[in-house]
DNA sequence: CTGAAAGCGCTTACAG
DNA sequence: CTGAAAGCGCTTACAG
């Protein structure tokens, strides 16, 4: 073994910008400008730098630049468990397709963080330590404190869907009471009668606003809004709430469920207790999820844009570390209703 | 205005490693020590320096540490998207859970990074710039390069899912061969006598490798394994496949589709066409989203274990990056039946 | 428009 | 077991 003799590795595995700066001959400041796009440099000098840099497959040491610079590059989405409610898969993966697209192009990176509930004090000091320029805050639980620590720490913070416990920091959310108000009013049009809702966890403002525009469309055409159930966003749950409402309501012919995912379950319900739907039962779910069209029957619902919800909330935190100014503190995405067989 | 006036931001946003060295009354090699878990380090500094560390809130600059060090301290997940096939959401979420799950405690970052075709070179560079120290890459068309290249270029990478095109690339899979043999077992047991089966594009193992276990299982059996209709992951397109193998043999009594999402829409096809679900065909699926059980009949599926698969393969690539030797080149995971409805 | 020099906050031999 | 010093690869005033 002459391991020991081995001469010490040359570890210098990447171009450096001192490289680019030389091939193109210039100063490393000039080639740094160049890659800052600052203005103030000769176009000769930019395009020697961009020719050096293609030629060597020159990419910048991001640590190295956040070091020396005061910018990180780099924002986070945090996904707060608080409370530990699984995460909505479809959502999620639809929230961030969107920030990428929007992303794209921009030399940010997205770095990815769940919180637990516990471990909030660590994300927080990470957070604030100047490892990001801002966060996206996909928050499960209304009350969730992360928000406004973040905010209050002075970290460029936007959350997705309107927080319960955070007024004041920005956020982009469907426009889910007036989604939910024209589910509420193509029942009644349809000459429905009695008409229920099954409404989200009373601890997310998703599941209230949703509960609002259902009361609002219903109360407005002087219809009871006295059938509401709640559900916790499982099939499961909805199962149980469409249940627990025939039982209460024997005569009821519609019910707007407040997300499809619950709606499944209601439809297996109805379809247990012999109601045919729509014929017997309307139901109308929210969201558009895939599966709303290949359910028995297919389903009725109020369409939100997800992805569209991701670039919303990136194009906000960008802007704003852009230095703009005057940026609406929250931004709410129309909904649009998509007709199928269930009601 | 006398904004020219005002005195330099004291910009020191953040407590130092140093503060902590002063507060804790040792150097800054001690804290450095400690912080990174070394031996050598008496008791007596160790505590003070975590005690200082605790008062002070303190949180390392990982900036300053990569650029210091030799590591990043930090993954990459990258999706790519090779093909633009759309990302299969929930597989996406629960892969995404578990790297997360097995990444917790551990000081580590995961960076998220999506490539599309045209953008790979971008990509590679910055990869490879030593910006992170390994990779996972979910790779959603099984001819992509990507995974060679970064395995080529020295940088530790664990590929989700047999990738076709880059043989000697460490991955971790579902063992969907011996699930899907199971699926036509069990079909077999039943005693149905014309099993087709609805497979994933040609492209993928994923798909090649459940066509394979089900023509294994059947062939065992002597059954023929002329039935094989191909579809690409959406209700749509698994209700075409039901439908062509329908016309081909009208006779058939029972169906293995490849993915849950495939079935439901296979689901359709069979009730339109009057076909009751179990009675006059069977039906398996795969996957077991949390679809399958809401699902018309309730779907008997294979279930594979998504987050475990996120889980696994940042566990192998952690363990490589410790310098663990002879690791196994590839992990199978098992599957497991859930027997429901449908069959 | 350009370059030389200091400094960002750590880690890592090296010397004790 | 511990500390002083060099250096990681950039950006940013500063001076021209």
């Amino acid at each position: 073994m002459t391991d020991a003799v081995d001469p010490p590795k040359a570890r210098r595995p990447n171009t450096r910008l001192e490289e680019v700066a030389r091939a193109a001959g210039v100063s490393k400041s000039t080639v740094s400008r160049v890659i800052n796009g600052e203005p103030y440099v000769s176009s000769r000098a930019r395009e020697a730098v961009h020719q050096a840099i293609g030629r060597l497959g020159y990419s910048p040491n991001q640590a190295a630049r956040t070091l020396a610079g005061s910018r990180a590059n780099c924002i986070a989405m945090v996904v707060s468990e608080h409370g530990s409610r699984v995460l909505n898969d479809p959502f999620f993966a639809g929230v961030l397709r969107g920030v990428h697209a929007e992303l794209a192009g921009k030399r940010v990176q997205l770095v990815l963080m769940m919180s637990k509930e516990g471990d909030e004090q660590d994300l927080v000091n990470y957070l604030c330590g100047g490892h990001v320029d801002g966060v996206l805050v996909i928050s499960l639980h209304g009350q969730d404190p992360l928000p406004r620590t973040l905010a209050d720490a002075g970290l460029p913070t936007v959350v997705c869907g309107r927080p319960l416990g955070a007024g004041g920091v920005p956020y982009v959310d469907s426009d889910n009471f007036n989604g939910a108000m024209e589910a509420a009013r193509y029942l009644v049009s349809l000459g429905r009668k009695r008409i229920s809702t099954i409404a989200g966890p009373r601890d997310m403002a998703v599941g209230m606003d949703r509960l609002s525009g259902w009361k609002r469309g219903l109360s407005q055409a002087r219809f009871d809004t006295d059938l509401v159930a709640y559900s916790d966003y499982t099939p499961e749950s909805g199962a149980a709430a469409m249940a627990d409402l025939l039982k209460r309501a024997p005569d009821l012919d519609a019910v707007f469920v407040g997300a499809d995912i619950m709606a499944l379950g209601a439809l297996q319900t109805l379809h247990a207790h012999g109601k045919k739907v729509p014929e017997d039962v309307a139901v109308v779910g929210f969201d558009d999820l895939m599966i709303a069209s290949t359910a028995v029957p297919p389903l009725t619902t109020i369409r939100q844009d997800v992805e569209q919800l991701g670039r919303t909330m990136t194009w906000r935190l960008m802007a704003e570390l852009a230095g703009e100014e005057n940026l609406p503190p929250f931004l709410l995405l129309p909904t649009s209703m998509v007709t199928r067989s269930s009601a």
